[in-house]
Formats: C-alpha cells, structure tokens, sequence
DNA sequence: TTAAATATCGACTGATTAGTCAATCTATTA
DNA sequence: TAATAGATTGACTAATCAGTCGATATTTAA
C-alpha cells in the first residue's frame, strides 16, 4: 500500500535484473503500480532513486546487525554474531547484497556523500577498534582488518550460494575459523604461530 | 593509429568514469578520433562493445600471468607469482581492473558465453588442482580456494590503494603470508596448527 | 592498372526516455 | 463545512541516443 516502498522495491528488483540503464522510470512505475508522476513525486531524479535506495538498504542491514550486539558478548562471539548475520542476510536478500556491489562499481557511489558513507562504516570501525583495545586482536591497521573481514565475507558469500542449503552453514562455520584465525591474537590460539616467526622459516 | 584500440581505450575510460549509462557510443567516437559510423564497423552495437572490452581485459591479464609461470618453481612460488602479478597489474591498471568487477556487477556478464567466461578461469583451475595434488595445499573444494584466494586479492588490492607506493609491496607481501597460511597445509608449516584441531580449543 | 574489398565518414532517423505540468482526488485541520 | 496541503494521475515534450546508410577514401590483390 505505500507507494513509495512498492517504488523502492520494484525498482531493486529491475535494476538487479537489468541494470540501471536497461531499466527506464516509466517500467518502474508500471510494475509498482503508481503512475509516472508519482514516482517522481517521491524521488526527484533517477539518480536519487538510486542513491536512497542504496542508503536504504545498507541502513537496514546496519540495523540488523546493530539489534545483535550484545555487550556481554566476548570479542570473538560479537565477532561471529556480526559475520553470520551478514553473510546470511546477504543469503536470504540476494538482490540487496547485489544491488550494494552493483552501485559500490558504479559511478553512483561517487554521488553519494563522504559524510554518509561513513556514518555507515562508523559502527564497523568502533567494533574493530574495541576487538583491538582488547588485544584478542593482531596489531594491524584498521582499514586492513577491515577490508581483510569484508573481502572474506564476500568471498565464503560466494561460495556458500554455490553450495547446498543443509551445507551452507558448515561452510559459513569453517569460513569464520579461518578469518578468525587470520586476525586473532597469536597469545589467544593454542600453539599458533604469530605471523612474524611464520615468515622466517 | 589502430582505430579499434582506440575505440576500446576511450570506451574504458569512458564508461568507468561514467558508466554504461553516462556513456553515448557518440562520445566514445569523438574521443577517440574517430566518425560515428566507424564505432559501429568494428562494434556492431554497444553491448558488443562493452562484451569484447571484458574480454580483451581479461585475456590480456590472463597472458600475462601465463608468461609468469615457470615449470621449475615451487607451488608456493608459483602461487607467489600468480599473487604479486595479479596484485601488481591491478595497481598499475586500475581502470582495467574496475572494469572486470563494473562488468561483474552488471547485467552484461550474463550476455557473456559461459564458455568465454570458462577458457580465462581455466588457468587458475589447472593450477589449484596441481597445487592441491602436491599436498602443500589444505583439502579443501577448489570452488572455496578459488573464491578465497580471489578475495583476499580483492581485500589486499584496495588496502594496498589506500597506501603510500613505497609501503605497498610490503602490505602484498604480508597479504601474501597471511593468505598462504590460511591455505597450506598443516604439516608445511613449522608449528603450525591444523584447521580441524584449533576448532577443538 | 584495375577491380574488389575494406575502412571511414557524418548526416540522418526512429525510438526511447527522463522529467513536467495542469488537473483531480484525498486527507487534515480549523 | 470550508480551506489548505499533500498525493496521484497520465498525457505530453524536449532531448538524447543507438544504429543506419549512401558516399568517399584507402588498401589489397589480381
């Protein structure tokens, strides 16, 4: 019944399909069932369409993953509860973690200002720097551990689409032992071997 | 001089910048020097073009790690050199490289022939199979190394793009450890701990 | 040299599309 | 009830753009 989320919707739904060019305002319009007009009446632009409806999504992903923190959640369990609910809300709104790559390679997110870009990220970088402070982390700069988490996300994603549903979070499980093992204390891991020494085999 | 090259030169300037979309075949010709109608003798039509630009990308890539591949070197090297070539290309062709994910991230990969998309993954296949029947890498399904090994590529990339030139090789390097421990195999490294036991802590 | 094939040109077109606008409808409020 | 504001409509337009085409130039081959 509201307009604008049925415009919102229908509109992920074509530009997944057929991108952002192959999908014209008046094929948006038709399939959410308002008139050309209206959709413009809630969206001055195409491009703004665009833009709030990348905003929308990634504030609803945040949000979710916000309601799973729990303060007396060790680092590590946090840090599990915030990769499995990413991956598998990724699992069940395919469309919405594609539309997010979709814009992030496009010129799109360079419309998108700095400022809310990083009102996005802020929740992520405050964990990191918490995971830190705690030393249950390696010592390594922030933007790596980041990009390290998120590049492994995407990539144990990927695979999970690929794989059976009764097997998907098996993988998801042994994708979160690596990364773990990747980022966490040498100290923290019985007889692992700090990544310094590993290098002068 | 060569007329074609440049269409496909100013296309990949163009459409990064811009996006398929922002992009008229009209301002790809006089970019490059060339008539309208010229455009369309080499491209039959737009899609074409984008389609043949990915491709070209690719095998270019492709080539040049399979000049880097040396019959005598160790996995580990081997892998060394897929990983630094690939890196390294990105850094020094990052236009090219945006392309291969704007592309990813759109409907045109689905107009890509499978087989296409099949023969450039081919390389990388053969290579983990050998790898793998080495046992100097973890068993694992080659879908997951694949995916995990690109990704971590992907992660290291951008982090290595957010730093000083002269630090980047560095960041690769350590890139390059941290992924190769996630993939080798246990008894490879010196006191090192397998996968399945550390889950057991 | 001639003929055929290929490359290049750029004006043109038919179709598409983002966005407008004046009119109508609906809800709110005084 | 009356008045105001906001929501909705869909026909319309001005502009754009992918692709065509006939003419001309250049290369290749016989």
């Amino acid at each position: 019944m509201d307009k604008e989320k049925k415009i919102l919707d229908t509109a992920l739904k074509l530009f997944v399909e057929f991108g952002f060019h192959g999908t014209p305002t008046s094929k948006i319009a038709k399939d959410a069932g308002v008139a050309n007009g209206t959709l413009f009446h809630y969206f001055a632009t195409k491009e703004t369409l665009i833009k709030e409806l990348y905003v929308t999504i990634k504030n609803e992903l945040n949000q979710i993953l916000a309601s799973q923190t729990n303060p007396t959640d060790s680092i590590k369990e946090a840090f599990r509860k915030l990769y499995f609910t990413t991956i598998n809300w990724a699992l069940i709104n395919q469309d919405k973690f594609y539309y997010i790559q979709q814009v992030h390679f496009s010129p799109h997110l360079a419309q998108i200002p700095a400022e809310v870009l990083h009102e996005q990220s802020k929740m992520h970088i405050a964990f990191i720097e918490k995971a830190k402070a705690s030393g249950e982390i390696k010592i390594m700069p922030n933007e790596l551990l980041y990009t390290l988490v998120n590049s492994q996300i995407m990539g144990i994603y990927q695979y999970a689409l690929t794989q059976p549903t009764d097997q998907q979070q098996d993988s998801i499980e042994q994708g979160f032992e690596m990364i773990w093992d990747l980022i966490c204390s040498p100290q923290s891991i019985a007889g692992g071997v700090p990544l310094q020494e590993s290098k002068s085999i």
